[in-house]
DNA sequence: AACTGTGAATCTATTCACAGCT
DNA sequence: AGCTGTGAATAGATTCACAGTT
């Protein structure tokens, strides 16, 4: 019927009563499913990459040594979450001390394969790809963008910086040649989807898409979605309240 | 206390048992928090525009009923996710037919606060400021940037369609003037934080902030962040899998 | 004395499964 | 017959609290 274990724990004083033991149940078998796996939530993720940020700006303020609760002071989580987080890593504190934070840095470079470079193509060449790709952020993390592509005859030949943009009929061989796995998607959300289906059908495995709206990719394709109305309109409902 | 657990472990021989029944009255009073609190989680919240922008689509096409698992697969959700995110709304489905395209349109603008106009300000006239600016989605939502600005002087004085962009110091004027209350943060993100703490002096209740790394505003100003590398590294690290 | 690492507890979100309506 | 609305069940994420380490 079911296959999972239950734990139920007690202590002495409900053995006096029939019922009472019953009202701590435990559902266990929560833990300890993301080590088989060898692969860590989304979320905590995405925390990874707050820490790695924060730890390289102190580290060039010279600190070689943080604790678990000034991390979470700098980037307003909890202590325990941030050892928790970190915990997943492996044991690489210090009790009674805190954490190395070259250690750390390295470590999470390892994780989030920020040691490799990342060639990534672009589509879309309007402001928001403009934006993109003039973001410093990415190139310092060795995502590299190798090929604009966009569909306007205008801007099909002229380059950004030294960077050609291209036909989108151009993407699969781009993609081949490059070795490319990571896609930008940001064109107008009616020509999303049929981006998306270029971009998988020519071997990209990640996509980080900002047009608005859902679009959907096979299952052994990530899909990261920014979507920017959402997150006014969350805005506006809290301003409602 | 803690040396007295006892740890049982029951198999399904239990569960076939009749005591099992018993177990469920301990994990109950979940539910119901939201109702007093008279506001929904932002999970749901966003979802709420996500649901808003599908209906109004197929709206368009002159579908006028329709079910919670249609919804569900255009939106890449399961059946019961999207009733209860309905359900939050009050009773509004017909049970054995479906829910009705138009009421739900209109109770989502009106939760979402999408029946009002928002004036919005915008600081950072670069590319990415560039990008949210000429996005038309915000203006058909009701989100119209009033002003934009930045503290490049070639850049103030000029305009942007017919928006002036004005320099950083008129902020609080403006905002007071329009009675702005979203600010919109797209400038590097060094000057993050400061631009934050101008927006929230001067009035601004909620900031949607593009730059990368965390900023801090006081407890009663909603801040919602958008950080683009994180969203790559979080694809990196997928790929490393 | 100060901090980590982690079971257990709690809190939050999602899904199941079915009574009840049309 | 088909669908909603929702208690109950499950899954997931965060926090507590403390044993253990330096």
């Amino acid at each position: 019927m079911r296959n999972k274990e239950r734990h139920i724990i007690f202590d002495e004083t409900f053995f006096g009563s029939r019922l009472a033991p019953l009202l701590v149940v435990v559902f266990t078998a929560q833990m300890g499913s993301w080590r088989e796996k060898g692969r860590f939530p989304d979320k905590v993720v995405s925390r990874f990459s707050l820490y790695l940020r924060y730890l390289e700006r102190i580290e060039q303020e010279g600190v070689y040594l943080i604790t678990s609760s000034q991390v979470a002071q700098a980037l307003q989580l909890t202590a325990p979450q941030v050892r928790r987080d970190l915990s997943y890593l492996g044991q690489f504190g210090v009790a009674g001390v805190g954490y190395n934070v070259n250690r750390l840095i390295s470590t999470l470079k390892k994780i989030l394969g920020l040691n490799k470079k990342w060639p990534v193509v672009l589509v879309g060449a309007g402001n928001l790809g403009a934006a993109l790709f003039s973001y410093s952020g990415f190139r310092r993390r060795g995502f590299e963008i190798v090929a604009i592509f966009d569909r306007d005859t205008n801007k099909i030949g002229t380059r950004w910086a030294d960077i050609a943009i291209l036909d989108i009929d151009r993407l699969t061989e781009t993609v081949n040649q490059k070795g490319v796995k990571i896609g930008v998607i940001a064109v107008p959300h009616y020509a999303a989807q049929q981006v998306a289906d270029r971009l998988v059908s020519s071997g990209v495995k990640a996509i980080l898409n900002f047009s608005p709206g859902k679009i959907s990719v096979p299952e052994d394709v990530k899909l990261q979605n920014v979507d920017v109305t959402t997150e006014l309109e969350t805005l506006s409902w809290f301003l409602m309240q």
